[in-house]
DNA sequence: GGCCAGGCGCGGA
DNA sequence: TCCGCGCATGGC
């Protein structure tokens, strides 16, 4: 067994080797931290919900009935993704509310992972509606203000079912309509956005690019080899030219 | 002090 | 469809 839910704002995970929150916090998916309080004891990893979030909620966030073991057995079968593997074991694709991923990666864009995590920390995102043009350049969004004004807007109008039917091609399309989404923001919106989950999708960015003979393409696991690598390389800068 | 940052929108070919 | 360019502003 994985994990297991105690009571109603308790979880115990037990497969300690499959979940790290500072690996999945540090692996560029996620800009802050969830409603949550994680603590650790010898044989168990505990979640406590807090705020207004429950363990069902947390369960589906953590995305705790995927056996990650399995899915690293699998990618390891590629000798260049061993090493990066091993280094970041405990990460996980987390399942992340839709409008929440769309906003924090258009302020992504163009941007530095310290200066735009600062600026995601100070929204509120169950009211994105209440920020003007100028509120969102005083948090430090510069250029992208009128895009993040204008994606809200057209969030109202999104119908997360009928995108989530979609395949792959057609979805990243209709997401590249969003004000300030392109290509690679779209590609991190399906891979860590909740309803569509695409684990097969794999974002390129700057450091992607320069890795991409390493990534294995077409791959069901192709986005989850994209997370393996681009922790790696983001914590041990040098191993670029080891791998 | 100059370059860079998990790119993207836009205008011109 | 495909290029080249400009872009706010902190981090280093």
């Amino acid at each position: 067994m994985i994990a297991e839910i105690i009571d109603n704002c308790t979880i115990y995970i037990y497969d300690k080797t499959q979940f790290n929150w500072y690996q999945i916090r540090n692996s560029g998916q996620i800009f802050r931290d969830p409603l949550c309080e994680i603590t650790e004891e010898p044989n168990k990893i505990i979640i406590k919900a807090t705020g207004n979030r429950d363990s069902k909620w947390l369960w589906n966030f953590f995305d705790l009935d995927t056996d990650y073991n399995k899915i690293k057995s699998e990618l390891a079968k590629f000798p260049s993704l061993t090493e990066p593997i091993n280094h970041g074991a405990g990460i996980r694709i987390l399942r992340q509310p839709l409008t929440e991923t769309i906003i924090s990666f258009i302020i992504s864009a163009n941007n530095n992972i310290k200066r735009f995590t600062k600026t995601i920390a100070q929204l509120d995102f169950d009211n994105l509606g209440k920020y003007s043009e100028s509120d969102f350049s005083a948090m430090g969004c510069g250029y992208r203000a009128p895009y993040l004004v204008k994606a809200i807007k057209q969030l109202a109008e999104i119908d997360e079912k009928e995108l989530s039917k979609l395949p792959n091609t057609d979805l990243q399309k209709q997401l590249q309509k969003i004000s300030g989404v392109g290509p690679k923001v779209a590609s991190c919106i399906m891979l860590f956005a909740d309803p569509f989950h695409r684990l097969d999708v794999a974002p390129v960015d700057t450091w992607i690019a320069r890795a991409l003979p390493h990534l294995p393409q077409n791959h069901k696991y192709s986005g989850i080899a994209q997370q393996y690598l681009f922790y790696y390389l983001q914590h041990l800068k040098k191993g670029l030219g080891k791998i």
